[in-house]
DNA sequence: ACCCAGGATGGTG
DNA sequence: CACCATCATGGG
């Protein structure tokens, strides 16, 4: 058991934030958490989390996930205080970090997503996983590309990812015996242009998808994901352009920010 | 019944 | 190049 206190950060919120779509809830203030071959169970009483892990678990594996080497103090205080809707936003996501996800899970999650919703991503997600993931312990591990090359479309589709189902037969098949780890190290070698420009080369994979998995599965901080909700923002609250150089190195972090604010509203949980 | 959802693809002008 | 119909399917 790991104890720890930890500035900006909400286990409720991130749940909620749309990055992610395999944790369970446990509790009221209770997750578990699967990243890899790792599982954890959290719990959060304001700013004081308990993991169910060793310490050495936590350095090596779930301190990185969670982005704890990251400061959200400085970046919040970077915000420019005379743009009074991003103050807000960020004020009001103030536990929202984004995690060091897993590359391929993160991949499979965002070719899903396209014109779909967070619900349906979620639950598809997890009948991937039930179907096809590996036992890993006492839990279900993510399946590997191996795992899911052995499935058709029609498979798919009876898990609910409708047309994508055959974006993920070509993937699975891509990527097995090799092709993921051989991409992977492909990635590493390429700037952030030329790794957005790699992953739209892949069957259904375009510039936001591309854009998702760059961000939050190779932990490349600049990327801005263009969804509906940030188109809608724009042309809201931006209309002169978002200051994007203000916030260099931290693009992906204020987007989450704003995507998370505008989720919220829509469901409307914010006043 | 209608519109929307963390869009991408393939075809057309 | 820029548009645009189409793609499944559940949520609100």
């Amino acid at each position: 058991m790991v104890q720890r206190s930890i500035s900006h950060l909400s286990l409720e919120q991130i749940a909620a934030s749309g990055q992610c779509f395999t944790w369970a809830r446990l509790g009221p203030c209770r997750w578990a958490v699967v990243h890899g071959q790792n599982r954890v169970e959290v719990s959060q009483e304001g700013e004081q989390f308990s993991f169910s892990c060793t310490e050495r678990q936590f350095e090596e594996v779930w301190k990185p996930y969670f982005d704890l080497d990251t400061d959200y103090g400085t970046l919040v205080q970077s915000v420019d205080p005379a743009d009074e809707y991003l103050t807000g936003v960020v004020e009001y996501g103030r536990g929202i970090r984004v995690l060091r996800q897993d590359f391929w899970e993160v991949t499979v999650s965002f070719l899903i997503s396209q014109n779909n919703n967070i619900t349906r991503i979620t639950r598809s997600m997890a009948e991937l996983r039930r179907k096809y993931g590996r036992s890993c312990g006492e839990f279900l591990a993510f399946p590997r590309p191996e795992g899911l090359a052995g499935a058709g479309e029609e498979d798919f589709r009876e898990l609910g990812l409708g047309y994508r189902a055959k974006y993920l037969v070509r993937l699975a098949r891509e990527l097995s015996g090799g092709g993921l780890e051989q991409l992977e190290g492909r990635l590493k070698d390429c700037g952030d242009e030329e790794a957005e420009k790699v992953l739209m080369g892949l069957y259904g994979i375009g510039k936001k998808v591309a854009d998702c998995i760059c961000l939050f599965g190779l932990h490349r901080a600049d990327f801005f994901p263009v969804d509906t909700h940030i188109r809608q923002i724009f042309s809201q609250h931006y209309p002169g352009g978002f200051p994007s150089e203000r916030y260099r190195g931290n693009l992906g972090r204020i987007q989450q920010y704003l995507f998370y604010y505008d989720l919220k509203k829509t469901t409307g949980a914010v006043t």
